[in-house]
DNA sequence: GCTTGACCTTGCCCCGGGGGCAAGGTTCCA
DNA sequence: TGGAACCTTGCCCCCGGGGCAAGGTCAAGC
């Protein structure tokens, strides 16, 4: 009559845990589940105590436990199985912080570039909008920033603090437009010696009223620089033309 | 000038999108990312668009989108894209949802039986506890309901609701602690005659005043019984003298 | 009895999303 | 000039099962 103990099937028990029968028999193999005997065919027949323990091991499952830590919390005495718990939970709770993170950021994905560059960068660019700098231009600085804060990130850090200080100045904001305006200018246009003239005006201003310029790192400066010369062979010319006469 | 544009190593890019070096060769070989131009020593060398790429596919990687259906959405038109979003964002709050479950229920591991059985179940158990039924018993009882609910879901939320009715009829619970009284004299005992008498007029009763019993699946029945036999060969006996005067 | 469909068994290969390591070439910095 | 830190390709491995094959078994209906 003991037989009777064990009358589950093992597509009723899986079922009964919410497992598949796929499932079950791994967790045999893997030693987190005991072979039950089997029927006169060779058919595994489950009783509660399977039942009990499939359940234990779905819950952990379903909680992200990888199966060879599962089988140690269940062979484990129950104060380390409580302590594993606690740290189970946190790690369910941070699991679910990164989940709203995660939302948050594909909400911004068709939306502006507050996901490519960080924060400062971002509002740097918006004050540049603000100013009517072309949106071409933006993107243009926006990629240079991507590449400084990868190359450098704390460089790019202490340049972008820099700058944000910059562009409350009206006078570089409306050197920034000049900048923006003679993009497309061929490199002979005559105009540009203008806005290269002004081009050191500030920065000599600048390095009189502020001691602590940006950071130059030469490297970095070069590369910025060249990028921004490869987009637009005009500012390629200014630079070369405020340089001449210094 | 135009090799400026592409200065990044692969560690730089992948650093910067919070990626790792064989996760960015991956996403190469399935198509998500172009490779970039080589260096003149085979090196890889990125520039701001792949960086931009690459800051889109991480998000969608961390949002859980299997990289196949990334590249699809990378390729698709933006009605598709936002589509596809608002999809996303949907499984991602389910999977929330799922993480606060999956807290809920390993808090309860290493409590009661809650996790085990059916609310109505766990209900009826924890009746029968403050009725002072033994909890070796309810144990027994517990067992039992777990292999019905396994092998015959509705049969047993039918009877479920069955007992949650008895339950509340203190001649049944009398009857029962009695049983649990029982459950380990030995199946001559001449007291079983009274508790099997005890049996039958609290069965008769019922069946007069309330039509409709249980359910009763016979197979279901027998294995039941059978189940509760094999526990303790007092019960065995007690339904074999139940059934012997009827 | 006989078929039909649902179930069970083992065994094998497959997937995604990389990790680890080997064996070699390159670049940077002191 | 030498070692650390990069880079390259290639190969095998991990988990947690899914899918499929090739067979054995069971219950219901005709």
């Amino acid at each position: 009559m003991t037989g009777a103990r064990h009358l589950l099937t093992i597509s009723q028990l899986a079922g009964y845990a919410g497992a598949t029968i796929k499932a079950v028999r791994v967790y045999h193999e893997r030693g987190l589940l005991p072979e039950p005997p089997r029927d006169s065919s060779g058919y595994r027949r489950y009783g509660a105590e399977h039942a009990i323990q499939l359940m234990k091991i779905r819950t952990l499952v379903v909680a992200g436990v990888p199966l060879a830590r599962i089988k140690e919390l269940l062979a484990a005495g129950p104060e380390r199985f409580a302590a594993a718990i606690v740290e189970i939970d946190r790690s369910l709770s941070k699991r679910a912080d990164e989940i709203d993170l995660a939302r948050r950021r594909i909400a911004q994905l068709h939306g502006g570039d507050r996901l490519f560059v960080s924060a400062e960068v971002a509002g740097y660019l918006d004050r540049l909008r603000e100013a009517g700098i072309s949106e071409r231009t933006v993107l243009l600085e926006r990629d240079l920033w991507i590449l400084l804060q990868s190359a450098a990130p704390e460089q790019a850090a202490a340049w972008i603090a820099d700058k944000l200080e910059a562009v409350t100045d009206p006078a570089f904001l409306a050197l920034y437009l000049d900048y923006d305006a003679a993009v497309d200018w061929p490199p002979d246009d005559p105009r540009l010696t203008t806005v290269a003239e002004r081009t050191r005006r500030w920065y000599a201003e600048r390095a009189t009223s502020a001691e602590d310029g940006p950071p130059a790192d030469p490297v970095i400066f070069r590369l910025a620089a060249a990028a921004a010369g490869a987009s637009s062979p005009a500012w390629a010319r200014i630079a070369e033309l405020a340089k001449q006469v210094p």
